[in-house]
DNA sequence: AACTGGGCCAACCGCCAAAGG
DNA sequence: CCCTTTGGCGGTTGGCCCAGT
């Protein structure tokens, strides 16, 4: 037996809000407040509508302060930016974003700013040369497009997160026990920073490494981000320093959109990225080919000396410094 | 004028985790 | 500890609108 519906949805009206159900929930909200059930607020106000329907309409057109219209490019670089960080978690990115909802920055992405961007991508890619070092040109290029200053506003994030004391880089596992416990007792409401180790990342990132990463920590709202607790975290700056390779080679087809997609999968290309060669024998792919990663040649210790010396390399931020 | 296809977006669906009994 | 209810989220859908034919 399936769990009961949140209503009876024989009885409930759907579809589109009139203007009267409109006034009349944003009315009782902004006297009342919810009440903290949405459930039963409809019943109470004599709405013939679901519980979870009156909360997003509450929570995506009737609130205050919801921003209507169009996005503007500072906006674009931090959907961007984020999207390719964190993936399609939209409730993060809208939290970034004051006055737009979650619903919107959704709609936006699948609807322009994917085919916006990609369409950028398109145009760089023709106007380039062949060969490796064409890719790393490239590479370099959208790296510098988005580091400023959107990836700036990433680490500003990142940074708003992760508590300064803990270093971002990796560190033994043999220490992580110990590290765990630390930055527990000491770091101030630690549950709310945003990192999961039980993800399919941190699993990856097991399978490639010689030695497991313990995975007890977990925050459910930040699974499948690419954040770890104890020090074995990735940066931001790492992350974009090996998906513009990919992200060069997306055009408008719908199999490349879903490889976009795929691309937020941060920890395989952390350690396979500069791997990944085309199947075919051209040094430029082609739309017919997927990419082949060589299996993963780095150990633990190479991991963590990557991940080190690209920290050092990198103009960072202060704290990285 | 009628039809059609695509873009856009509000709303719905279903899943998951937390909360509470 | 189990079960039910609720909130929250991301994915998907359906319908409106408009440009093109």
């Amino acid at each position: 037996m399936g769990r009961a519906p949140c209503c009876d949805k024989a009885n409930v009206k759907r579809g589109p809000w009139s203007p009267e159900e409109d006034a009349k929930l944003k009315s009782y909200i902004e006297e009342h407040g919810t009440g903290g059930n949405w459930i039963a607020l409809p019943h109470k106000i004599g709405l013939k509508r679901c519980g979870k329907s009156c909360r997003l309409r509450w929570l995506n057109y009737l609130r205050p302060n919801i921003k209507h219209g169009s996005f503007s490019e500072e906006e674009d670089h931090i959907i961007c930016t984020l999207y390719l960080s964190i993936g399609s978690r939209w409730s993060i990115i809208a939290a970034q974003l004051p006055g737009r909802t979650d619903n919107d920055i959704k709609n936006y992405w699948n609807t322009r700013l994917k085919k916006k961007l990609l369409g950028k991508q398109r145009k760089d890619q023709q106007s380039s040369k062949k060969g490796g070092q064409v890719k790393q040109e490239m590479k370099r290029e959208v790296f510098e497009d988005l580091k400023a200053p959107s990836l700036c506003m990433s680490m500003n994030l990142y940074q708003s997160y992760w508590p300064s004391e803990f270093p971002l880089f990796l560190t033994n596992p043999d220490q992580l026990h110990q590290d765990q416990l630390h930055v527990k007792n000491h770091v101030p409401n630690f549950n709310q920073y945003p990192f999961d180790t039980t993800s399919n990342q941190a699993e990856m990132f097991n399978q490639n490494c010689e030695k497991p990463i313990s995975t007890s920590a977990y925050h459910p709202q930040m699974a499948n981000t690419h954040y770890y607790p104890n020090g074995d975290g990735v940066n931001l700056f790492q992350e974009f320093n090996n998906y513009p390779y990919e992200i060069n080679e997306l055009d408008y087809n719908a199999t490349q959109l879903d490889q976009f997609d795929g691309l937020v999968g941060g920890l395989d290309n952390l350690i396979n990225g500069s791997n990944c060669t085309s199947s075919s024998a051209e040094s430029t792919p082609s739309w017919g080919d997927s990419l082949v990663c060589a299996p993963p040649q780095m150990g633990y210790e190479d991991c963590r000396r990557e991940l080190l010396q690209s920290c050092h390399r990198e103009q960072q931020p202060n704290r990285f410094q």
